[in-house]
RNA sequence: GGCCCGUUCGUCUAGCGGCCCAGGACACCGCCCUCUCAAGGCGGAGACCACCGGUUCGAAUCCGGUACGGGCUACCA
């Protein structure tokens, strides 16, 4: 049997979100329940939105949730480097030997071209893609543009056929492939799209499993063409059903508290953030909805997760925290509660105190 | 516009052909406990299982269509 192993990788734009958080829960639980690794992973491959305090929020945050993993860029591991950044020349080298194979094209249209090309689709009613304009450059002569001018790499899509996966959550899913276009796996700054990216890293981090969040579902095909491109093996993957507002859209700012450090200010426990958040798109089955972390490595399951997002709602996790907070021996709770207390306040007070409010608290 | 996904109480969900004229939990309401507020206990209200067809002796559960919602559609991830 193969060695399992999953990866997750939180966006690295500044502030942990707990809708990546849910989906790193889940590979957490699997990892751990199948004695498999757990690997972290840093994807930076766009410059313009990278934050350089996010591995630190990353790491705290996940931390603070009592998740813990076996390689990561802190931590190393025989598969690093763990940040895409460090890692380009892997990319490179796997996207010239697309080229050289005449499974990628080199390309040379501007961004303004693209654009126009776009446009004029749009008002023709036409569905809008990259027209193939430099597919059709000779190989030789493209090669030696390639030396000097700008350029990207772009995977040749087949015009007919069509792309399928298994999915351990939606089940079969399959894309006609007239509807996707030539996509680009190597930008003009030398650093690979997200759609390379992460199947070179999944394949050479020999991850075994791919979970991550439903708004992945509609790029998967790009990304089991690049596995067919490159002849690689496509590990199981399972899609999670998002985290929703209350209004039923993707979780974003406008909702609120979205980072967990925002519900570590509030006072809420962890405890309580992971309980609540594992019963958002899974559930045991059974009537049982109070878990530890350790609960839910042992009954979480795939087959039980559920396909529709489901909505974020306060009530429920403020409940779960009155549960969590009930559950902390007098002396604990005063540990935590440290923070949250002016230091001049007398600690054997506190204590003294706790057995009393214990039983009526929602936050710390 | 195109592609893909989804749809059980307000919310999280159980249900995987008969046990369901649908169960639990949060929130809400009432009662009990109680010096107060909580917590806890008990009870209540709340879902024509999106809709329309089909398959079947029998469908929330299987199939098709429609509607609505969402996601993706970038040299973002």
């Amino acid at each position: 049997m193969t060695e399992i192993r999953l990866r997750f990788a939180p966006s690295p734009t500044g502030s942990l979100h707990i809708g990546s958080v849910r989906t790193t829960l889940y590979n957490y639980f699997f990892a751990r329940q199948n004695g498999g690794q757990l690997v972290l992973r840093i994807e930076d491959t766009d410059q313009g939105r990278f934050d350089p305090r996010a591995l630190d929020t990353i790491y705290d945050g996940l931390h603070w949730m009592g998740i813990r993993w076996d390689e990561g860029p802190r931590e190393g591991g025989a598969f690093g480097p763990y940040v895409q950044s460090e890692r380009l020349p892997l990319y490179q080298r796997h996207a010239e030997a697309l080229v050289n194979d005449a499974a990628a094209y080199h390309c040379f249209c501007t961004k303004e071209r693209l654009a126009a090309v776009r446009s004029e689709q749009a008002a023709r009613g036409e569905i809008t893609r990259y027209d193939r304009h430099c597919r059709s450059i000779p190989a030789s002569e493209a090669r030696e543009r390639a030396a000097r001018e700008k350029h990207v790499v772009r995977l040749k899509v087949p015009d007919d056929g069509e792309v399928a996966i298994d999915d351990l959550v939606y089940g079969h899913v399959s894309w006609p492939l007239r509807a996707i276009e030539d996509q680009v796996l190597l930008k003009s700054d030398g650093f690979p799209t997200y759609q390379l990216a992460v199947v070179i890293d999944d394949h050479e981090m020999r991850i075994s499993h791919v979970f991550r969040g439903e708004d992945w579902l509609p790029s998967t095909p790009k990304h089991l063409l690049v596995y067919r491109a490159f002849g690689w093996e496509v590990p199981p993957h399972a899609h999670l059903p998002n985290v929703l507002g209350p209004d039923g859209r993707k979780l974003a700012k406008r909702h609120g508290a979205t980072a967990v450090s925002e519900f570590h200010d509030e006072g809420y426990l962890p405890e309580a953030l992971v309980n609540f958040l594992a019963l958002i798109g899974w559930s045991p089955g059974s009537e049982d909805e109070i878990f530890t972390m350790q609960d839910l490595v042992e009954r979480w399951r795939i087959d039980h997760v559920q396909r529709a997002g489901g909505k974020w709602d306060r009530d429920r996790l403020d409940w779960f925290d009155g549960i969590h907070i009930r559950r902390l021996e007098p002396d604990e709770l005063v540990a935590r509660l440290g923070p949250f207390v002016p230091k001049e306040w007398d600690r054997g007070l506190l204590r003294a105190v706790v057995p009393f409010i214990q039983e009526r608290m929602r936050t710390l």
